[in-house]
Formats: structure tokens, C-alpha cells, sequence
DNA sequence: CTTTGCACCTGTTGGC
DNA sequence: TGCCAACAGGTGCAAA
């Protein structure tokens, strides 16, 4: 479920009211998530003070004194902001207890999410250290997707939602940007030129900025950390509109395979 | 090093 | 109506 604008949308619900607060408590009640919750995750979190909470990539990152806690969604986990005492359902797998009588809880049917700790900041930890840069910060600029297309024979989408060359496009933004720049999705990343790399830069920062701005898309089971759905999915160009006239010309959208991933476009506007 | 395919797991959906 | 295969937002890792 969720992409980076799900993720930077659960951020910011959840930051006002975990930031400053003490962990009075953590209930694991499934450890079995992506790699098992480590000991150390309730160690260092119980009896602390969250003092910050950030993003990197789609981590989101629980600062404290002792360490960082890294919490991960997976896809189909969500984090909700609860009376502490709400009974638990299946899939509730996590809960921080605050101070505030209440609880932080991670939720993930298919339990692909990940809770971690880390001494230190949590950049140095080996699942962030080798990460492309943000696609909205400076860093990812035309000079630097260009770099990375250098040469490569891999399909453009594939390559974009490769976490070392730019973190943070999932799926569905892969195929909305390429649409966005006239891209076609199956394209050697290679034998795209400078001017069509820097349309998709844009693109991306686009797509990734409305989203965020609209609270990230709804497809299935999406809740941001206020529990209430984004509202992206009205306003996707392509992704999931198999048959469906394109936006911009008519041309019925296509739905092809890539990389084992679904994949829309337009065969009219993308080339 | 690059690319491909699989694995992890549960719930929902669509086609027969 | 019911059943079951196909598919779903991610990503680390093994194998080619």
C-alpha cells in the first residue's frame, strides 16, 4: 500500500503527537513482521522520549536519546493513533504506548513491514546507508538520473523504482511519472536523452508532490496516522485504468507486465 | 556488476 | 451463488 506519499502523510499525522512524549510501554504481539521485532526495539524504546519523527526513503524513523527505531509499512501495513486501551484486532502486531494514554499501533495483514532499532540516527544502519537520494530534495536532480541511465539496458520504470538510484517510487507513481514525461515504461533506461530525463525528474517531483498534498492514494485498505483515506486515486492518469480512455488523447490505457510488476500507459502519448 | 526471478504473507477480486 | 486462481501498494536476496 503504501509509497512514499502514503508514508510522508502517516508522518505527519502521527509526529504532533509522539514527538516529546514518553514510551510508556511496547506490546509486540506478533513478532514474526519481515525479520523478527528484535528485544532491542522494546528496550530502547520503553521508558524513552521520542524526539523526533522523520522519514528517509519509506522508513520512518522513531529518534530518541538511546537510539532509533525504524518502522517500515510494507505493503499493506498502516500506523494509527489509538486509545490505548482499543481491544487489538488480527493484525494489530505492534503498539507504543505513550504517555498520553495513547498508543502508536502498527497494523499489516501481510506482515512484509519491518520494526528495527538502531543505536545512533538510523542513516548508518545497512538497509539506508545505500539509498539513492529523496526524489523531492535537491539531490535528485537530471545530471543524477542521467548518471544512473548511463549504460543500463533495464527497463526506465524498473529503473526508477530501483531504491539505490532514487528512493521512494513505488508502483503506481512509477507509471503516473512516466505518463507525466511521455515516457514509455519498457524503454531502455540507457537510451533516454538528457532533455527526456530531466521531464522525468519533474515528472516524479510532481507527481510525488500532488500526492502528498492530496494525502497519498486510496486503493484498498490505506488510512494515513489519522485515520482517515488519502485522495490521490481520484486524480491517477493511468494506474489501474486498463481500457479506459487516456486522459490527454483517448487512446485506451494498457496494462502490460514489467519487471513482474503491473505497468500502465498510454501507447499514444508514451514513446 | 547487471539483470532476473523469487520469496515473504494474507485478503480481495474477478472470471468461470 | 460459490469456488479458486490471480493479483495487490515493497524490497532484500539468490541465481544467472
Amino acid at each position: 500500500m503504501p509509497e512514499l506519499p502514503e508514508v510522508e502523510t502517516t508522518r505527519r499525522g502521527i509526529a504532533p503527537h509522539l514527538t516529546g512524549r514518553r514510551v510508556r510501554a511496547v506490546v509486540v504481539r506478533e513478532p514474526r513482521l519481515r525479520w523478527p521485532v528484535p528485544a532491542a526495539l522494546v528496550e530502547g524504546l520503553t521508558g524513552t522520549r521520542i524526539e523526533a519523527v522523520e522519514r528517509r526513503a519509506k522508513y520512518l524513523l522513531l529518534r530518541t536519546a538511546r537510539g532509533t527505531a525504524l518502522l517500515h509499512l510494507g505493503m499493506s501495513g498502516s500506523l494509527r493513533l489509538l486509545k490505548a486501551d482499543t481491544p487489538a484486532g488480527k493484525h494489530d502486531h505492534l503498539d507504543l504506548v505513550l504517555d498520553t494514554g495513547h498508543c502508536l499501533r502498527l497494523t499489516d495483514p501481510r506482515r512484509f513491514g519491518a520494526a528495527l532499532w538502531c543505536e545512533g540516527d538510523g542513516h548508518d544502519h545497512a538497509l539506508l546507508s545505500g539509498l539513492g537520494p529523496e526524489p523531492l530534495s535537491d539531490a535528485f536532480d537530471a545530471d543524477h538520473l542521467h548518471t544512473a541511465m548511463h549504460g543500463r539496458k533495464l527497463a526506465v520504470k524498473a529503473l526508477i523504482m530501483d531504491a539505490h538510484v532514487v528512493v521512494g517510487v513505488g508502483n503506481i507513481y512509477a507509471s503516473e511519472s512516466l505518463f507525466l514525461a511521455g515516457i514509455h515504461p519498457q524503454r531502455a533506461a540507457g537510451r533516454i536523452g538528457r532533455a527526456r530525463c530531466e521531464r522525468l525528474v519533474q515528472a516524479i517531483k510532481q507527481v510525488l508532490t500532488e500526492a502528498i498534498a492530496a494525502g497519498g492514494t486510496t486503493l484498498r485498505d490505506f488510512v494515513g496516522g489519522d485515520g482517515k483515506p488519502g485522495y490521490f486515486a481520484q486524480e491517477l492518469r493511468v494506474y489501474g485504468r486498463t481500457g479506459e480512455p487516456c486522459r490527454a488523447c483517448g487512446t485506451p490505457i494498457r496494462q502490460i507486465t514489467t519487471g513482474q510488476r503491473s505497468t500502465y500507459y498510454c501507447p499514444r502519448c508514451q514513446r
